[in-house]
DNA sequence: CTTGTTTCTTGCCATTTGACAAGTGCCTTC
DNA sequence: GAAGGCACTTGTCAAATGGCAAGAAACAAG
């Protein structure tokens, strides 16, 4: 059973999963809990590049397989538990046992359709919508995340996240 | 050797490699040539999602490995050549080749990379920078795109694109 | 060469969003 | 409960981008 060689993990709020400029030697189901992902950008910004909610799995794809530095950092919203695997374990599996492999390679995909997803939303909807379309799937965000933090992943300033938010809440 | 289980295959110009509503049933190395994906977004507008030039992998995640209908075509600008390999194929070695495994893994992670790449662009470039980034790695783009296709892919409009255009040359 | 079609450019104005600064509210700490 | 800090809101104005329509340029067909 895929789910035996992970182990159990608490995260307090505001603990780091990934550090930007380190490995990421860890791969992480998020059974409780919020995370964030986030970088910064060529001028120094905070740029929240992703959330992630329970039941979710939670890597930073290039670090993690490429054995690189990460670019992002990934961050406990609030206290988060979930099962972790380290990429050595998931390497050995990902080689021995064909049921792992298809998991391995399902996540991946997912991952990705999830990010094309998001891209195609930065492309053709407008703010309101993006942040219309987060409120619908992962309301949990709202709770713990900072707004200035939704702001950077919808791709609009804060200031005018709390305007959407205005014209929102008198309709 | 990995590159021995592709066959040879050729598109002519406007050829699809993918269909919007098919199950996409192959992987493509791109030898020579350019490639284009989009798709239709909620208003019927067509959305350019990705440009692929020559030595590059070509394939659509979710449909390839989730053998669901695509939701993007993928069409050639130019007359292409490459080498193709079917999904049971690519599946079979997959399964029986370690190293085929390693490489079948890091294509995936590359062009995840790529996309989340392109993404933060998005957030967190101006359209013009966009513009200068898209020509300095792919400047092949620009001699058999569209401007409306290019536009759609930077998230901006043919008319805005054009604008750009003119104030980058008198400068 | 002429005509028609498509692509690209441009002008004009509207909308969206950003930048900055001031103000409000909440929370912590002493 | 006073003071300071942080998050959020709001106002004003500016910059970026979009929508539309007309014109120019490129290209293809006869």
């Amino acid at each position: 059973m895929i789910i035996g060689h992970f182990e159990e993990r608490v995260f307090a709020k505001n603990e780091f999963f990934v550090r930007e400029g380190k490995v990421s030697n860890d791969y992480l189901f998020l059974e409780e809990g919020c995370m964030r992902a986030f970088t910064h950008d060529t001028d120094g910004n905070e740029v929240t590049t992703y959330f992630y909610t329970k039941n979710k799995y939670v890597f930073e794809v290039s670090s993690l397989f490429m054995r690189i530095n990460s670019t992002e950092s990934i961050q406990a919203l609030t206290n988060c538990t979930g099962y972790c695997i380290s990429f050595e374990t998931l390497n050995q599996l990902f080689h021995a046992s064909p049921e792992f492999r298809e998991f391995g390679r399902m996540m991946l995909v997912k991952a990705f359709a999830a990010f094309k997803q998001r891209t195609l939303e930065l492309i053709n909807k407008q703010a309101e919508e993006r942040y219309e379309n987060l409120i619908a799937t992962d309301k949990a965000v709202f709770q713990y995340a900072q707004l200035k933090h939704i702001a950077s992943y919808l791709g609009i300033t804060d200031t005018s996240l709390s305007r959407i938010r205005r014209e929102f809440s008198t309709r």
